[in-house]
RNA sequence: GGAGGGGUGGCCGAGUGGUCGAAGGCGGCGGUCUUGAAAACCGCUGUGCGAAAGCACCGGGGGUUCGAAUCCCUCCCCCUCCGCCA
């Protein structure tokens, strides 16, 4: 949520971040309604009037005098009170729906753009490797070895999901290991299990609600099911005012991600690139607003040495305005090659969000007692896809013989298992 | 799920429907004292909106009343006991 000083103050501001993100919003409605909003708190007057005469009556009562005429006066102060406040709370709920549908401001230096034509590679690690026969689709090598079913999965629960299997279950559970302990012991996070259904407050926190309702899956109690470990994570501070000398506050959790997809048909209907269910290591910080830009540049060096463990080819990229997420203000998301696919794809996604979550949630710190509290910056990545990253691990290290070879990494982490051997005939 | 008991400021904890934004204590901040610290003593110490006056907030929402932290309804959460359960 954006700061509604800005829409009486500066709304071109807003009405610029609107333009460069190429997004539709009755900017002007918003003004409308702050506008009246501001008029109508005259019923305060209104308020403090009652206060004072409700007061005098007490007090004539307590000497034994006629209260009534009082009363009957207050009775007339409530009925225009009244009045006003019905439309008071009709304005002021419109203007908080309104709000929560209004995206976050992108950040000056975010490449303006359409769409992902426009993001723009900001760096490069490794190169595609080179085979010297034609390199498969994990869908075909992942089948092949057994460690990847899809016809179980359909008859489980149905189309876009995946069942891993033997050396595929061990394969993604040994990567959220190597994730979660180099993120702990190697880069200074918390580990955090936390929920993966939340309630419709937490997702408006992270503002996933009340937009996008549709990608998630809800439950009959009203919970959902959570889409990413951001959500968990930036609610984890609901309504708390944070030591500034403890920031940045960096956790990191292994979650099961559900997201319906709706909307998606059809597109990366193959494979394990986009499912219902996938497994993901998040990173997530709390800082002071100063720290931010190098907090989320450390963020985004701790995903990609992941990678590098891993010894996948990656490349960064800068996401562009008509490409950013509606809570995001930078994003920059992490690719790596995909040889049988022929392609980068996104195993990252590493946003920076200013105050805007931290607005919903009601999350803010303070350097010292006697200052005013203020809004912590927000920020999370993936560290890593975990589904993604083991598809990228298939294609890249994918043997000619069907085999997969497993990164040094990892191996530590598979009982020593080099090799991912295809099934006796 | 059933029965009972509770939710008050950073924490603990008072609060007869009227001058209660809320006693007291702890903690925190500032000061006196001290070579320094501790102890003692004194003062200050919630958040939001607003230029200010002021308004709002005692788990959330609604109601009764001239007036609600105090009464009523409802939801949520916590505790105890019982049941069920990985």
């Amino acid at each position: 949520m954006i700061d509604r000083r800005l829409i009486r103050e500066q709304p071109e501001v807003i009405r610029e971040a609107l333009d460069k993100r190429g997004m539709e919003f009755d900017l002007d409605e918003l003004i409308r309604l702050e506008a009246r909003r501001r008029q109508l708190l005259a019923v305060e007057e209104l308020r403090a009037k009652r206060n004072e005469l409700s007061k005098q009556i007490g007090a004539t009562i307590k000497a034994g005098g006629d209260a009534e005429p009082l009363k009957a006066e207050v009775v007339e102060v409530n009925r225009r009170i009244r009045q006003m406040e019905e439309e008071l709370e009709e304005v002021e709920a419109l203007l908080e729906r309104r709000m929560l549908e209004l995206p976050n401001i992108p950040k000056p230096e975010v490449p303006v753009g359409v769409d992902e034509e426009d993001n723009v590679v900001v760096g490069q690690q490794g190169e595609p490797r080179s085979f010297d026969f034609e390199p498969r689709p994990h869908w075909e090598i992942g089948p092949a070895l057994g460690i990847l079913e899809f016809e179980s999965a359909v008859k489980i629960a149905g189309a876009r999901f995946v069942t891993d299997m033997g050396a595929g279950a061990a394969l993604e559970r040994a990567l959220i290991n190597l994730m979660l302990d180099t993120h702990t012991r190697k880069h200074g996070y918390t580990e955090v299990l936390p929920p993966f259904l939340a309630n419709e407050r937490s997702l408006i926190g992270t503002a996933n609600l009340p937009k996008f309702e549709e990608d998630l899956f809800k439950t009959r109690e009203g919970l959902y099911l959570v889409p990413t470990a951001e959500v968990p994570l930036t609610n984890l501070h609901q309504d708390e005012i944070l030591d500034g000398e403890e920031l940045p506050l960096c956790y990191t959790a292994y979650t099961a991600c559900f997201r319906s997809e709706a909307g998606a048909a059809g597109r990366e209907s193959r494979g394990i690139i986009r499912l219902h269910q996938f497994h993901k290591v998040e990173l997530m910080k709390f800082t002071r607003p100063d720290q931010a830009d190098e907090e989320l540049e450390k963020l985004i060096r701790d995903a990609e040495a992941i990678l590098e463990m891993l010894e996948l080819p990656y490349r960064r990229v800068m996401l562009c305005t008509g490409d950013l997420t509606f809570a995001s203000c930078q994003t920059f998301d992490l690719e790596v090659h995909f040889p049988g696919m022929g392609k980068w794809v996104e195993v990252s996604s590493c946003s920076q969000y200013g105050e805007f979550q931290a607005r919903r949630c009601n999350t803010r710190f303070r350097m010292h007692p006697e200052d005013k509290p203020q809004f912590v910056h927000t920020m999370n990545g993936s560290g890593l896809a975990c589904g993604r990253t083991m598809a990228a691990i298939i294609e890249n290290y994918q043997q000619e013989n069907g085999s997969v070879v497993v990164p040094d990494a990892l191996r530590p982490y598979m009982g020593g298992m080099s090799e991912i051997l295809p099934p006796l005939p």
